[in-house]
DNA sequence: CCCGGCGCTGGAACGTGTTTCAAACCAGCG
DNA sequence: CGCTGGTTTGAAACACGTTCCAGCGCCGGG
């Protein structure tokens, strides 16, 4: 890959300024987040930052989307570890919640931004779902992420968005200093072992191509 | 001023100043409740409104709450009716729905108020939770809100705040124009069935002031 | 009757997201 | 070399949330 000199607008410019929000957020939250500053930083024109993000919150929903894929990354290097999948899920929201919790500011930032209700952000924020929710799957499988990422049955895919919202909803509420580190893992949990622990042979079981292996105990 | 109620001024002012949101909101949304046309047309002066409410979030979010407590209201009149306790909280839910359907732009504008990440105003969003939390369990049971609101069983919070996370992620998700109000409804039925369907023995049955035989499908 | 506090008012002022525009720049092409 | 279409720049302008302030009317206490 030439990543230096050759062609630095189309992707190397987009590229710096999210770095740059992501620093500013970081440090500041979502106001410390002004465009000016991000522009001066990131050494190019305001105009240019709107050419290619339609608004603040459009950057920090792509600074969210790149936080994620990083987070995929490294669930692939080490994918949450356990003999069922309740322990492999709660494993992975242990390992995003706390990746969230590294940098509150910019996580608060971000959180902040998918909330806005545009419609063409509104679909990037669904990428950031979609990515959630493959790792979600991937681990109730035990899988590696991405093997096999398009045929997502419709169990998993239940169960799989369900935690996800959950999860999403309890990141909000965490935003608002109202949950501690402690009780977000706690009802992550509970919400996991409520949802697939026990209950296996029926309480969904009429969809039938339920995977024999998907489901242990 | 000519202020009719000479005294009512301490409640009757915020009461028209959310009215006024309200209503600005209900026709442009979030963007078309400009702070000078609220005081303008609350009658009152803008630091008045300042006074009051914090910013322009904390006066959406007192809209939301007031929202809510009308459809308490709604629900303690007309409480969903169905033998089970899923039909009754899927019909809950479905009425929750709907109302905020209703008036779309007023529903974005207070789910994205909700979103601002600050501490004082995340304690108000709390009440709105609670306030859903409380319809949720009392559909569970099949009583009339409030009774008994204080004593809620561990398993019903545990229940009632996933499906209240579940339903206001759907809500935040829905505010961009992804979901329907078919997929919407579609979702919190299957929530609900995977949450509380059949593990009868335990998942809730200790409630049980509703049909022993609590086994549909 | 006057005083002093207090909330309200009107209006100005500030900061920052967003828009706009003309001029400079740049790469390919005749 | 100069033209041409696109992009970037710099800077100004605008809108709106938020803050500030000086003056005013009201009210309860001297």
């Amino acid at each position: 890959m030439v990543v230096e000199l050759p062609d630095p607008n189309l992707e190397e410019r987009s590229r710096r300024i999210v770095e740059t929000s992501i620093e500013l957020a970081e440090r500041g939250g979502f106001e410390a987040v002004r465009l000016r500053d991000v522009a001066a930083h990131a050494g190019v024109a305001l105009g240019t930052l709107y050419r290619r993000f339609r608004s603040k919150e459009d950057l920090l929903v792509a600074a969210l989307e790149q936080e994620t894929r990083a987070l995929a990354q490294r669930i692939r290097q080490r994918p949450p570890k356990g003999a069922d999948p309740s322990e492999r899920v709660v494993g992975f929201f242990v390992i995003a919640t706390r990746g969230m919790l590294r940098r509150p500011n910019l996580s608060r930032a971000m959180l902040r931004a998918t909330a806005a209700g545009e419609p063409v952000l509104a679909q990037k924020v669904e990428v950031f779902h979609d990515l959630m929710l493959r790792m979600i799957v991937s681990a109730l499988r035990g899988e590696s992420v991405d093997t096999g990422a398009e045929e997502i049955t419709e169990q998993e895919r239940l169960v799989g968005d369900l935690l996800n919202r959950v999860w999403f909803a309890l990141m909000m509420s965490w935003a608002g200093g109202v949950q501690s580190q402690g009780t977000i893992a706690e009802q992550m949990r509970a919400s996991v072992e409520l949802v697939l622990a026990r209950p296996n042979r029926m309480t969904i079981a009429q969809s039938g191509p339920m995977e024999a292996t998907t489901n242990p105990r």
